[in-house]
DNA sequence: ACCCCATGTGTACGGTTGTTCCTATGAGGT
DNA sequence: ACCTCATAGGAACAACCGTACACATGGGGT
């Protein structure tokens, strides 16, 4: 009778980088419900910690929302200024945007339906609009690696817009219809 | 004493076309707001009505937000076909377009935090993403009065994530960029 | 004139949310 | 060995939500 007296008791016990792991684990319930699902108990739950120790580690579910995107943000633009970085020529620079888009951005629906969700959150959130703003800016910046300002910034917006189509619409553009685009634009 | 018994009792009674009110307001709240706080307890203050109202005349809150929607999208795609279909050739049919954007989308706040809204919404529930695809295929269509399939479907993107960064950036495109880059996409 | 039912109205319910607060615990400095 | 405080843990709260429902009311067909 008195074997297991606590009913499952948590053992779980000095979890260092716990917060680290709560702003993946954000990630991951965004990335997979969408901001909205993106709630303090089913980040918990998704965590395996207790409810209390989001608050305890994030003063505002806001707080823990930005920090997750800022993450991501921060992957997929440092991903992508190396990817621009890294091509020779303005030539290889729009092969390898044509490569980003289909090959890591269309092609993950992770990063698909986080960038949706990214502009969700920033149209919400004022708070949140800064990083929205922080990847544009970042975006940009890196395009001007091979491309002249005025360029970059007609490039970013129809990067964009190819994603939002991708993610909302049923028949997405293909890789050819991609490049084909971008040419006419910046070619 | 018992002059004012009611505490301003309600004396509204036969309120023919009330569902179109609501419809209307409820784009209102929508625009002001956004669609996350577009309760039926905020779109019942603002359209002055109780609260019971709401689910008389629509079954569930996303009905009414789809028809609400689904208003707008009428709404803007019959004045943008008409705009389209209006232009002699392909040249004055990319100029209404420059005037459509810069004069009525990035103009007017409430169209461009509609436009956003819809986003958000479709992005998050599956029974409104019908309307976002019906507003994308209508616009491409229009395009294609004086612009073959394919460009058609360029530009298309291309002004979506042109609308994108006008409501989410903090310093959005002018009208010459604009008409630049639609020119160098289609011209 | 009368009745019916579409419409109007107010309230209540069950559920979920963000956040607060109190207590427990053990790793690290002394 | 001991004390301390950053962290862990769980319960509670007030606010808000969508929806259901019971009841009033009067316009329009008869």
């Amino acid at each position: 009778m008195s074997t297991s007296p606590a009913p499952a008791r948590r053992a779980r016990r000095y979890d260092p980088g716990r917060r680290d792991r709560l702003v993946a684990t954000t990630l991951d319930v965004i990335a997979e419900n969408g901001v909205a699902a993106a709630t303090h108990r089913a980040i918990a739950r998704a965590a395996d910690v207790p409810l209390g120790s989001l608050t305890y580690h994030f003063g505002s579910l806001t707080e823990l929302l930005a920090a997750a995107f800022t993450r991501h943000v921060d992957t997929v633009a440092a991903r992508f200024d190396q990817r621009m970085r890294a091509a020779p020529d303005r030539v290889a620079a729009l092969e390898a945007l044509v490569e980003h888009l289909t090959g890591d951005l269309l092609g993950s629906q992770r990063d698909l339906v986080l960038a949706i969700e990214l502009y969700v959150a920033a149209a919400r959130d004022p708070a949140l609009r800064a990083v929205t703003q922080d990847w544009m800016s970042r975006s940009r910046r890196s395009l001007e690696h091979h491309l002249d300002p005025v360029t970059a910034r007609e490039v970013d917006a129809l990067v964009e817009g190819l994603v939002l189509h991708s993610a909302l619409s049923t028949d997405p553009m293909d890789a050819v219809q991609i490049r084909s685009a971008l040419h006419r634009l910046a070619g």
